[in-house]
DNA sequence: TATGAATGAGTTTTCATTCAT
DNA sequence: AATGAATGAAAACTCATTCAT
């Protein structure tokens, strides 16, 4: 039996345990959410113990992805750097934002069935108060966006929601399951086969350098 | 018990008969496809019969998806008109793509269920069929548009992939069932809820912009 | 695979053999109503297929016991002779009741679940059915009564509704399960342990007496 | 953490304590007995603690009832005047039972479970020694019957048992869940809702007259 | 061709009870 | 004695697909 989490630091780590339980199952057959059985043996628990936890299914997952939002968003803010030109600025933020998202593949995946079977399967509520969240760390950021780049008030929101959009539109353009990119590879199929990072990168800049530059 | 169809042109109208009762319900409920009871009963006709038909239930709607993407891609290569200039094809382009999309509700309903529902459940070879025609079609379009804008071979084809990506994702952002769009009816949401059809004519001009602007 | 039930015919004995099944199991584990993979697979039929047929497990039950109810008044019906003298009559009817009751020993067991388990796990709208069924039955029967007996109008629904109660719980409180039994064998416990046909009959004759002697 | 129960009289009123929030959540829910994470909190305990002083929950509820019939059958006992005449006792005796489970509604909605989920789920060896408590008292009852109303040795203790079973068996067959009484207030029904109190004293002045008229 | 009866895999969640602290 | 975190058994039901008729 697992060592009791008695204090609330403890349970803490319980919860994180099961987070990541869930990641790892996830990133190993994308596009599907693993069974809270499978989840509750990879952490090493009992399935009623996740559900002490967590109160359904999906609200680990919803868990996961507001986590991820809100790293992604701190990465970005992180990005600025007071001195530098606009420019730099605006090239920063892209980098910031590829890289994390390079570095965190269960990102976009899960972010891809947040509007097919997660949101689907939540209590309105707690759908409100992950997008709850989301605004305000959205709004935050940009914020600051507004700030460093000399925007008017809520643009740099706008630019980051918009640019949220091209990310997630993107990844699902791109992204393809192991046994189909087999079936993919023929040259003919190139056009829609680009790398998604590189695809990721330059999409931004040439929306980004478009945004900025005066119609 | 329904006539039989005998010669294909039969054939051919009981197929559209399935396809279009397999629209018209999902439709009403946006997000989740129907069940193939529902799709035969609203079709008249048995659920063996759709199996006639169509293989599996995801293929009834990837062929739904196929024809809509049909119908944009010919749609936005009649926007180009012969004798204009390239700032007014571009717009004309745009225009068109906006209003294709919003006349076709179900389109991008439908893509938002393609990369976690339909692609998931349907065998491979049919996901490459599908995968080719649209290449096919992209790079038709694609072609047409380097021809009119005078753009490296290529480009065109490059434009329109990230045009739908941005265009998937901006949909997925900003699309809201209606019980939840009561509770994000608080100020506090309407960074979050701009518009669609607004948003995504800005967000396109946009990257249009970026993208034909120099470096 | 089962032979298909196509015709009415074939249907109506494919759903016989549900309820005998299940009336089969639940007579060797009384107090618990058997799951639906035990039923299914004691009719030879895979579990889906008895959903076909029933909407929830419970309905299974209910009907099992709306079809005794109504062969127990259809008996006790036929328990009246025309040319008796009252006191034969009635005699007759109580001793139809005890038969029935004693050749049906599972229609008291599921009675006794009625209450607690059945009304409770099934829509109202089922509930409401199956009580308009029990009270139409019971007038008639009650109306036969009535004329058989030279009674004020709604006299006879009224005994039988009362007879009713007397029984069910004598049974409740009669009938022990098998382990228990052994428990109880001890003299101390044989005022709580007649057998029940006799206290039955004993207790519906005094009832009986009593309702038809004037105050 | 609560002020811990040493003595022999602190255990017993947390005992009563428990069996107090259990009865009252079950009045609120008649039909389903409450979880025992309700009856700790409502009793301001932790439910490890409920355990300490009841092995399982149906020993709550069993003896709840226990403690029920202790006190319907000493104010039986104590309907009883000595100088009365015979009938008058027997409207005593009748008047009190009814009074008690008029004010006692939680008795017969818990009796109500007792075949079909207390005894279920109870040691063999509690259930015999609920029953051995109750025959006992049954039969003291009984024999203050018998001398009374100068009846045969063992009479008394029959009658008050046959009245016992019409009691449960009226209750169970008059008393509906809220929902359905609305379903239920067609006049098609009326034959089956006579008010409970009354129908009670009713059947009960029936079977006595009839248990005490010489056949 | 058309039908629709039959199949059966697959998974969430509750909650009484235990036991480490 | 008290706590409350951990356990894990248990079962109903759906629905895509098959195939006998």
């Amino acid at each position: 039996m697992t060592r009791r989490a008695r204090d609330d630091d403890a349970k803490q780590a319980r919860r994180a345990d099961i987070l990541q339980a869930a990641r790892r199952l996830f990133l190993s057959d994308e596009r599907q959410l693993p069974s809270v059985a499978r989840i509750a043996e990879a952490a090493g628990l009992a399935k009623g113990t996740v559900y002490l936890y967590f109160a359904t299914k999906e609200e680990i997952f919803i868990a996961l992805l507001d986590e991820e939002f809100s790293n992604l968003l701190t990465a970005i803010g992180e990005a600025f750097k007071p001195s530098a030109v606009a420019t730099e600025q605006v090239q920063a933020v892209i980098a910031r934002m590829v890289d994390y998202l390079d570095e965190h593949p269960e990102f976009l995946s899960l972010d891809a069935l947040a509007y097919s079977v997660l949101e689907q399967n939540l209590p309105e509520q707690v759908v409100r108060t992950f997008k709850l969240n989301l605004t305000r760390r959205l709004t935050l950021a940009g914020q600051l966006l507004d700030a460093t780049l000399g925007l008017q008030a809520g643009r740099g929101t706008q630019l980051l929601l918009r640019s949220y959009a091209l990310i997630r539109g993107l990844w699902q353009t791109l992204d393809y399951p192991a046994p189909l990119q087999a079936l993919l590879s023929d040259p003919a199929f190139s056009v829609i086969r680009p790398p998604f990072r590189d695809e990721l990168a330059a999409s931004l800049q040439e929306y980004w350098r478009g945004a900025l530059t005066p119609a």
